[in-house]
DNA sequence: CTCATTTCTTGCCATTTGATAAGTGCTTTT
DNA sequence: AAAAGCACTTATCAAATGGCAAGAAATGAG
């Protein structure tokens, strides 16, 4: 499987040279999901740190009715990892499956460490995802707190389109913080104009 | 000043000695702020990351309307910075202001970077800085979603009594989620009881 | 202390969203 | 092909919350 796209991924990332960037890459294990296998299940330690080069995964938890509430969308080219659980070795509190089959390159907790610090440049790139992560979860709540779901619905199309080509709209809702009937109610008035 | 609650904390949140601890300690400095100052004005990049002893912060932005959203609140021994403007050099969204006389010790960026290239053990306070955040603001995002405005309230008051006997009900209010009249319905049902 | 300003409360009504349940259509199973 | 299961839509009604405006209370300035 072809690694460009994650070496372009750090290479865009941090302040690395091509040529160190192309060591680190060499950590990386391809790897494979099928529709609906697991990345993660809720209250096991998270091993591993994905750079997803194919498909969709989907971020869920429970509430404490037992309602699944969808957490985050994760679309292609871009690292996916539970922060609190990878980083803690904490167990998980969210589960994160492929929507899609999905492909990519994973590397363990120990040995992306060592490349943390053997490599100071890569270490901006570790700061960088977690500061990334942190800044949509902020603009996530401030849209929750200011703006109706309508208008969270159109920006979720308008970012992120390729969410309503496989995710089911039940986990959409969630994620819009609405549920399913309203979701339903949206996209009818929507369809009219 | 007495440095001693800022070892405590870095202590409790790094593998590093107590040796190690009271050598980081030393590259912070003494701040004081008066009511309502700023410790970071939106526009600005920030430059320090803060150890607060004494009193509580306010972080703030403003929505597309206009209005101002408490989006989050810093009580005392805690670590107060913006990730992403801090850690990116760019410019910040949020203006992060003194609710209360505030106390407290910083340490520029250029120190704390030199620290964590230095110390190994130090990274690790550094990055349990940034995942904490990161797992704070997921929680709050899933109570936006999931829980009632009640229950949020509730769960405020439990955690963090501290905000409603320093900060204003309308910058509560917005944190909440809610308008600062539904906050004085519930007060009002609160009382009651 | 008094006045002005800001903050907070309250009442009224409108709007948004949720809860429930029934119905439609698609897919999978047997 | 019939039956069952699942995703989605739709209708109805109820509950939560917002918007506005007026008034009360607290705070700050002179």
């Amino acid at each position: 499987m072809d690694k460009e796209p994650l070496r372009n991924y750090i290479q865009h990332n941090s302040p690395a040279s091509r040529q160190i960037v192309e060591t680190i890459a060499e950590y990386f294990e391809p790897c494979e999901f099928a529709k609906n296998d697991f990345f993660l299940k809720e209250g096991k330690v998270s091993t591993d740190y994905l750079f997803l080069t194919e498909g969709l995964m989907r971020a869920f938890s429970f509430d404490t009715e037992g309602n699944e509430v969808t957490t985050y969308f994760y679309p292609k080219n871009r690292m996916v990892f539970e922060a609190a659980s990878f980083f803690t070795h904490a167990n998980s509190a969210e589960n994160i499956q492929a929507v899609t089959v999905c492909k990519g390159f994973t590397i363990t907790f120990e040995k992306l460490n060592e490349l943390f610090h053997s490599i100071p440049e890569f270490r901006e790139f570790g700061r960088l995802m977690l500061v990334r992560g942190f800044v949509e979860f902020k603009q996530r709540t401030l849209a929750l707190i200011t703006k109706r779901a309508e208008e969270r619905y159109k920006d979720l199309i308008k970012s992120n389109p390729e969410i309503f080509q496989y995710a089911q709209l039940k986990h959409i809702a969630s994620y819009l913080g609405i549920t399913d009937t309203s979701l339903s109610r949206l996209r009818k008035e929507f369809s009219k104009r």
